[in-house]
DNA sequence: TTGATGAAGTTTTTT
DNA sequence: ACTTCATCAA
């Protein structure tokens, strides 16, 4: 253990003044905003890091880390070990809102009377059930009843808690900040809230406005702002500073401190969709072909309505080859480890080379499921006796992996070779009722959708699972997310139709995803869907936000 | 059956 | 800003 005084960041130069502040800060909350890029969850690792090290937060006290999405309540844990090992991250407890109330739930359950009475082997589920079912709008307010009525839960938790971090606290809706106030106002828990008030844009979900003020009060916390941004190119930043002159005046810089002709902002202009998609379709695999970018590093953003906007640029992306997925629809589906098994089998199984499917197949069908060398051996032997079957069955006609039945066939067949129970064990949740054949039927399905819009089945395979796809998705999905290079589709009035501050944060979250080159695009025609009321509405371009660009581009 | 009118939806996460 | 759906009058 070190003193308080001796500690320096470990590894990292990616720290502004205010940051190391926030970070090495012992008697006072803090409130802490910061633009994008500018090292939010680098500052709470770090300030974990220093907590833990210095013994600010002295075993057996512990550190909550709150975040909204699983994948950022991730992403910091393991930056946390990284900054400071194994051991002293075990007391850094990293979950989302959801999670941390479930917690609460389960441990106090029978705190919870009345109406609110809960059986112990209650569910999580589509509707309330008295007693035997909550569902996830249930979770935080039920948390918040038990900390308001126990004094035992109460306790207990502030024991546990020396110190608090808020991440995307700008997201923060009433109940969520109800449960950080039951917990913990008035207590000696230190709390640091996160995040970025130009970038909320969840207020129709029901965000707080002014969430920080409130909590700065509430808390008598110390605000601090994050200036730098060390993930965009100075072009782009100087766009996003002109952006953050009208949101947040105070916190924008002078042009003059953002010098330097590195980045790309182009606008391109089109008759119409088809036009934007054969152009964008065009450039996006020239980047891949020749300037050797990642497609996992280009973006593709829309406001709302993906399916409207996108229609005509997938079938230009699979005519010419190029890897995509689209968040909206594989997302959840594509996390699931039954996804996997399903992707990979039919990976190996259409003759395709994938010693890393291949790899990960062997492990489920024969490892898990072998006890000596003798059931190894069977266990092996069976499993090639089925690829190569289903094989066969391709090549004689007889099977097609191309069709709803042909996949389906396939699906249930390696079900059975590697055994429910061994399937089921992949995953909690898959034990409860009809889960698992809900889910093998969306995955099959969803394959079969993908194998209409015109792409093989390798294709299909590599952007429902892999990471080697230009990413398709709405501007709310991306908050939080980099890339190289980032594509706006439609800056045009009738897209962001909304209130003009909720649309510029939206804008803003978009175009700031981009680390080094930004494409905008506006259409002047965009067909509308069979049967609307008017068709070939003309557009109009956002004269604001592609003013933006046209300044610096 | 048609047109006119008005309300609702559009952007999401979570064990 | 624009679509979709329900309802009502003609």
């Amino acid at each position: 253990m070190i003193s308080a005084d001796q500690w320096l960041p470990s590894d990292s130069l990616k720290l502004e003044p205010n940051a190391l502040v926030a970070a090495k800060e012992t008697t006072r909350n803090l409130a802490l905003t910061a633009g994008p890029g500018a090292g939010k969850t680098e500052m709470l690792a770090q300030r974990a890091d220093f907590l833990l090290r210095t013994g600010v937060c002295r075993y057996p006290k512990r550190i909550l880390a709150i975040s909204f999405k699983v994948d950022a309540s991730h992403n910091l844990k393991a930056r946390v070990r990284k900054r400071c090992g194994w051991e002293l991250a075990a007391r850094f407890d990293s979950h989302t809102f959801h999670a941390f109330a479930k917690r609460i739930i389960d441990r106090f359950r029978p705190v919870l009377t009345g109406r609110d009475a809960l059986d112990e082997d209650y569910t999580v589920g589509p509707s309330r059930i008295y007693r035997r079912a909550i569902t996830f709008a249930d979770m935080v307010p039920l948390a918040v009843t038990i900390v308001e009525r126990s004094a035992i839960a109460r306790n207990a938790i502030r024991k546990t808690y020396s110190h608090v971090f808020l991440d995307e606290f700008q997201d923060c809706t009433e109940e969520q900040y109800k449960l950080i106030k039951s917990c913990f106002l008035d207590t000696a828990a230190k709390l640091v809230a996160v995040g970025d008030t130009k970038q909320r844009i969840m207020g129709w979900a029901g965000a707080m406005e002014g969430i920080f003020r409130i909590y700065a009060t509430d808390f008598q916390a110390h605000p601090l702002n994050l200036y730098q941004n060390f993930r965009s190119e100075p072009r782009l930043r100087r766009m996003q500073n002109a952006m953050v002159r009208v949101m947040d005046p105070p916190a924008a810089l002078k042009d003059e401190q953002l010098q330097g002709d590195e980045g790309i902002i182009e606008i391109h202009h089109f008759e119409d969709a088809t036009g934007e998609a054969t152009h964008l379709a065009d450039v996006i695999h020239d980047w891949i072909e020749h300037d050797e970018v990642e497609p996992s590093d280009i973006a593709l953003l829309v406001s709302r309505q993906q399916d409207l906007y996108c229609q005509e640029l997938r079938a230009a992306l699979n005519a010419r080859g190029v890897p995509f997925r689209e968040e909206d629809k594989t997302q959840d589906l594509a996390s699931e480890p039954v996804a996997g098994l399903i992707t990979d089998f039919l990976l190996v199984a259409s003759g395709a080379s994938s010693p890393e499917a291949h790899r990960r197949l062997l492990d489920i069908v024969v490892y898990e499921s072998a006890f000596d060398d003798e059931q190894e051996h069977r266990a092996r032997s069976r499993w090639h006796r089925f690829v190569n079957d289903v094989r066969y069955q391709i090549s004689n006609g007889s099977l097609n992996l191309g069709s709803r039945t042909g996949i389906a066939r396939v699906v249930s067949g390696l079900v059975e070779l590697i055994g429910r129970d061994s399937v089921v064990a992949l995953s909690a949740d898959y034990a409860q009722g009809d889960r698992l054949n809900q889910l093998i039927d969306n995955i099959v399905g969803r394959l079969v959708d993908l194998l209409q819009d015109g792409a093989d089945l390798p294709d299909v395979l590599t952007s429902f699972s892999a990471d080697r796809a230009v990413r398709i998705m709405s501007i709310h999905k991306s908050k939080g997310l980099e890339f190289d290079t980032v594509i706006v589709m439609g800056v045009e009035k009738q897209t962001f139709w909304g209130r003009i501050e909720e649309e510029r944060s939206a804008y803003f979250v978009g175009i700031s995803r981009a680390k080094r080159r930004l494409l905008l695009t506006v259409c002047e025609h965009r067909e509308r869907p069979e049967g609307a009321r008017r068709w070939d509405l003309q557009r109009t371009p956002h004269a604001e936000f592609v003013g933006y660009a046209e300044s610096y581009a």
